[in-house]
DNA sequence: TCGGTAAGCTGACGGCATGACAGGACAAGT
DNA sequence: ACTTGTCCTGTCATGCCGTCAGCTTACCGA
């Protein structure tokens, strides 16, 4: 459906033309990582990479559009995401097991692509409908599998009826994301990577069942 | 103890120069609000403001500069927030009140500064420490409150002692901003603004109180 | 009233990034 | 060797950056 990659002026991209376009990417993903986004210049992930600004030119419309195609990239990946809520058992210590492998591997998933994720964050803010639309990707698995969550629980008369499962799903989604971005803001307040993973837990457990989790 | 404000190049301002600085202000918080961060340039604000790129650079080192100055004036005005949390009730009912007004008082501020917001968000999740201090000062205020309330639970033995006050609180803060940074995207859920704001106190009471709410 | 002084502003300039193009290098098939 | 299509780069016009010298304006004391 995709079919093949694409040059600016519409040529399809061969072997040899694919590779250099993926080193720009991987250039580009290295740059955002090391200086601010605003300071991320096409000469200079061009240099890094060893060629030319017309040949990033050739793949890209500009820097945006490159870190549109990283973002897609990270948002496929994303699909690891579902794994850590479809399926799972809301109930009695599987809950806790749940709630807390569902923030590990929320964090470690933002850690590994924080910078782009900065991004994506950024452009969604800013109302841009493209990224906007792939941070939804990432995020609407887990909060569907978690809204789906609630809606069980209602269903068995363990959660309010007037909860909105999609309202908090979201936000406890959001606040995952946000907790992630700003790791490093906590050790601030004095609080440890070690115990800021477990006090996520009881939160994420909290907003889903109401109730304190039997560990 | 701050002082005059001063040019660049150490001249003290007047009250024309004040003048023509706080415009500048102006021009660039209204760029912020109608175009993405990256795009926006020392000339366009200097247009905008009826004067020449040169006077920019008389009162601000760079884009960056400024924005920091307007992240200034606005973390003073955001010691309104600390109104919201201090010295309110976390028992019975009056806890609920409470939640839904730190919740109200929240969005709020950030709908209003939006702008200003998710350009400090950015720099502060790429580590630029200027942005990030400018961030605590916003929020430590009520991270800080709420951490209290958590403690004051802890020691009437109403809230489980492994708890990290901090980093719940700290994480109740970061899911408030975030839900508030992407209010949009809960439309696209089928979240409605006003039920919103319900469930997200009713998180936040989950996790400072471990209780429901009693309305 | 009249300079004197400092504040305030801008035109102009070298430097660099952008983005487009045409043409040359290269690989593969004939 | 020749052709074909892919791939890369030199070059150029354009526009923003950031600085400077120099001009204008406002204030103030004599």
């Amino acid at each position: 459906m995709t079919g093949q990659v694409r040059t600016v002026d519409g040529r399809v991209a061969g072997r040899r033309g694919q590779a250099t376009r993926q080193k720009l990417l991987d250039c580009l993903s290295e740059m955002l990582s090391s200086s601010p986004y605003r300071d991320v210049k096409v000469i200079d992930v061009a240099r890094k990479a060893g060629t030319s600004p017309a040949t990033f030119y050739q793949y890209f419309p500009d820097v945006e559009g490159a870190v549109l195609e990283l973002a897609e990239e990270m948002a496929k990946e994303g699909a690891e995401l579902t794994e850590l809520v479809s399926g799972r058992s809301w109930v009695g210590k599987a809950a806790w097991q749940t709630s807390v492998q569902l923030v590990e591997g929320f964090l470690d998933f933002w850690r590994r692509h924080d910078a782009i994720l900065r991004v994506v964050d950024l452009g969604a803010a800013e109302g841009d409908k493209r990224f906007y639309k792939i941070r939804m990707k990432i995020l609407t698995s887990v909060t569907n599998s978690l809204a789906d969550a609630v809606k069980d629980l209602q269903s068995k008369g363990k959660v309010d009826k007037d909860v909105s499962p999609a309202a908090v799903a979201g936000s406890l989604v959001a606040m995952l994301a946000a907790v992630a971005a700003h790791q490093k803001g906590f050790t601030t307040w004095g609080v440890k990577q070690a115990e800021l993973k477990p006090n996520l837990a009881l939160l994420v457990h909290l907003g889903i069942t109401e109730k304190k989790p039997i560990k």
